[in-house]
DNA sequence: AATGAATGAGTGTTCATTCAT
DNA sequence: TATGAATGAACACTCATTCAT
């Protein structure tokens, strides 16, 4: 049973720290790291510039913090994934990649684009991360590749032009357009299938 | 016969204006546009930041001037471009773009990166050069669909989609690796073929 | 006999202000007044910024403290001090003011150096200590002068040259040098003495 | 004879590097140079705080730059100074120290008081110019000690000494006082001389 | 007595841009 | 065509101080 006298003063902590970093992500998103400014951000906060500095040590920092928790939560949300275990690997990542990616366009975004600012240290973190994450397709490449059932030049290069495909869709898809988010991520996984010449209706693993 | 009359001093302008081009290029590549001062560019060209501006009027419009002059070129080197007439239409496409696309690494990023930098009408006109290059490849889907030679759901949807896997060679080629230009191609060439189900050994058109 | 029902809380209170007092003393005397916030003066004493104004009501406070505290100890330390009485008095004094200078550098160096930094009324307030200490000095003085001890021509300027001489011992005086603090002030009181004609070896008051 | 042709632009430029030191000098010795802000240095100098930057690179290039060049008028002011050569040495050099530092209160009062706010490279070349204006008066002591003239015990203490002394006259002397600068001179004259048993009025030097 | 989040003003410095030369 | 001093606004960040807890 967990404490009844927790304080609230924890509470607006997490509460002030949360908004910072939904601000700053939409503010990232929409006009980059460098064009956005501390007092922008505290202004969508609702507080004073330097009140950020009692959450966050520097702007780099918040950069940092939103790209590395997006990759673990990136991660996480794969490891917990529990596809149906008859599904093609291949196509159920394909599936959660662009799932995953449609609903967290912002996140997404800036951590495709701002990579260049972030500051040595912090962008070996990340990239460490993203090589994990990209290792994960690579992996299941390898496996359809070795077992016959995909078609493929090479699964390191495969595994880029796939990832680049599917994270494309950030970039263009408007919930508010004509095409609905299931149609989309029917269309690109027959793409994703056909281009490993893996038969789009036949998806499912045969158990042998 | 060219004139005779050339007065160096035209060189000279264009010069410079050359080096500011060249130099604002790789600055704004390497750091984005934002992170970038006319201070930067102007010591890079080996000139005093005021003289900059007896080239361009603002910091805008060197990005402006980079991005329509690279989709300027882009569509006159396709226009140009005489692909041996049996070669099948989206193969030739792809391997045009995946050509032009690694010579030009630095004008590629600045190009997909810089979008949200651009003021509302520099957009506009940017953008508008996008759509026209992409209804090439579009005209191509179409075509090719409708005579059954491609399979696909749908000729935008498969435009974004190879768009953002041929563009994404640019973020991860190094001429340096151990992949030459040519593998890199023919994988990429294959990957378009298979998304399209169009037997990669069989890019040659029949002429009926 | 001492009270036994001292409370420990008050104790603490006069503990922490004490540790706030040392922690100001040198971070003014290393790095000046201006120089040292609140944040650096607290985190030296293991506390928030906040609490210190329980202790003191503001930075300039604590300042004011410091200065008149030392200029207060000086004062009471000469009352108390009970020279040998048949010690030249000018040569009492020297001794003395050359033993507490150097015992207390920090106090002395944040005592000459921060003057500028005390606002009007507690400028006025430890000048006027500064005032009543130098006319120690300059009593002395007159006095000799008076009765043909020593050789001058003003008291208040060589009120002025003495103190600076011997004060000026803590600015490059450092006990891990080769020189004894014993050392420096023999050397120090035959400055004193021949600056007045006074015979160094006859340091002894005649009774006469 | 020089160009005719020299450029009003050159003067504009030495004209407000001049006014910015000038300003910064008044405004470090009254209110400490941690204390003053750029902002009001380029108030005092009538120009936006950014232009300061066309001038010096940093606040503390100022400040490094104010007490370099008193430090090198100093010595050459010392070096051009050409006592008559029946003066004691002693008497010259203390006559020449009292009245450079009554001309320059301002100077001599960063020169002392602003040390600690020099970054180390900066302190470092600072404190070598200290020690060479400090020799010239520790090589005449020795002198002076070897050839019997003075008593003293140590040359560097005893330097230290008396530059302590003379220096602290730029605290407190203020023309507007009742005394003249040459009544002041003559004191502390008197004070040096007696301080190594040189007697006042027989300040020539004897020539053997 | 102490915390820690917040304020509002301020810091040194950089920015894109202008303009007399 | 270029310089370089200047502007006016902005930058990331820090300050002394307050106050609910």
């Amino acid at each position: 049973m967990p404490s009844k006298a927790q304080r609230p003063v924890q509470g607006k902590r997490r509460q002030t720290a949360s908004k910072v970093r939904a601000a700053a992500l939409t503010l990232f998103a929409r006009y980059g790291y460098a064009a956005v400014s501390m007092r922008q951000i505290a202004s969508e906060v609702g507080v004073q510039p330097g009140a950020l500095y009692n959450h966050f040590p520097t702007k780099q920092d918040i950069l940092k913090d939103l790209m590395l928790s997006h990759m673990g939560e990136l991660l996480t949300a794969w490891t917990s994934a529990k596809p149906h275990p008859q599904t093609d690997p291949l196509v159920a990542f394909a599936r959660f990649h662009i799932r995953y990616h449609m609903e967290r366009a912002d996140e997404v975004f800036v951590s495709y684009m701002e990579l260049r600012n972030l500051e040595a240290d912090n962008f070996a973190a990340v990239d460490a991360e993203r090589r994990r994450y990209e290792a994960i397709l690579t992996g299941i490449l390898e496996d359809g590749a070795a077992n016959g059932r995909y078609a493929l030049d090479d699964p390191k290069v495969t595994t880029r032009a796939l990832i680049a495909m599917l994270t494309g869709i950030a970039t263009w898809y408007r919930a508010s357009g004509t095409l609905s988010r299931q149609t989309v991520e029917d269309y690109y996984i027959n793409l994703v299938c056909r281009a490993v010449s893996l038969e789009p209706g036949k998806t499912q693993r045969e158990n042998g």
